[in-house]
DNA sequence: CGGAATCCCAAAAGATACTG
DNA sequence: CAGTATCTTTTGGGATTCCG
């Protein structure tokens, strides 16, 4: 019995009774709940450079299909994260664009970003990396 | 270096030459590669609390299966972010816990997390709510 | 308790082709 | 260019049962 002990917590600066903690679990999977997916942030992240269009955000994805592009853009229009504009030139053109609110992403997409980076300098630095998860990238 | 001068991209607070901008998407598509699916990021904030055992890290993310638990924390363990525990008692104690790596997403974590309250917030507050994806938590 | 085994379904994602 | 349409495959995930 009470093997694992109290001690142990000293670690962690974070504040984790369990009030906050499935408050913090459900903060978690409320995010991920619509910032579902493989593509999702990549997308987000592509269009705070400012409005794209449908194949330039292809391209700066490398590999997405239309299809899935499509359903994507869709749903991040539903939640608000993203505007669809026309343009009726010769042909039409159309722009997706971020809305403010997607703004609120920010931080997180920053984060993520870093960590990213940073992580897969220590996958190709490191010799145990044989067998760890590593995406195939870049294009 | 003016970078972010050179064209229209004025609106953004981040650099975003197409250099960077695919370093970016790359980023955040490696660290999706490890952290992807629905409970990897819950997981490892459940986690950040402490060592945990199996049966109360299925309690804190509230309705994961046995089976698909089990697969997460072998894939957590892979990438070194978890360490399993085994105690010698009667009968037999196991715990997960965090890595030091896995404190590197701690920055991540706490984004991710701030985020989907105010998410949550936002979308209950609303009356445009209807239709908007949130997930049906707390349990 | 800490899982493994099996079965099953729905959703995600990819390939390819095609259209206005 | 901006998507649709079809088809197929893969994966994620849930339910249930069982075992040491």
């Amino acid at each position: 019995m009470d093997i694992v002990a109290m001690d142990t917590e000293t670690q962690s600066e974070i504040v984790h009774d369990k009030q906050s903690c499935t408050a913090g679990v459900t903060g978690i999977r409320d995010a991920l709940y619509v910032l579902n997916g493989k593509w999702k942030l990549p997308l987000i992240f592509s269009l705070s450079g400012g409005p794209m269009r449908f194949k330039d955000i292809q391209r700066s994805l490398g590999d997405i299909t239309p299809k899935i592009l499509t359903k994507e853009l869709k749903e991040l229009e539903l939640n608000e994260f993203v505007v669809r504009n026309v343009f009726s030139t010769t042909p039409v053109t159309i722009t997706y664009q971020l809305t403010p609110y997607s703004q609120s992403l920010d931080r997180v997409l920053l984060e993520l970003k870093d960590w990213g980076i940073k992580h897969r300098q220590r996958i190709v630095a490191s010799r145990k990396s044989r067998g760890i998860k590593l995406s195939k990238l870049t294009h």
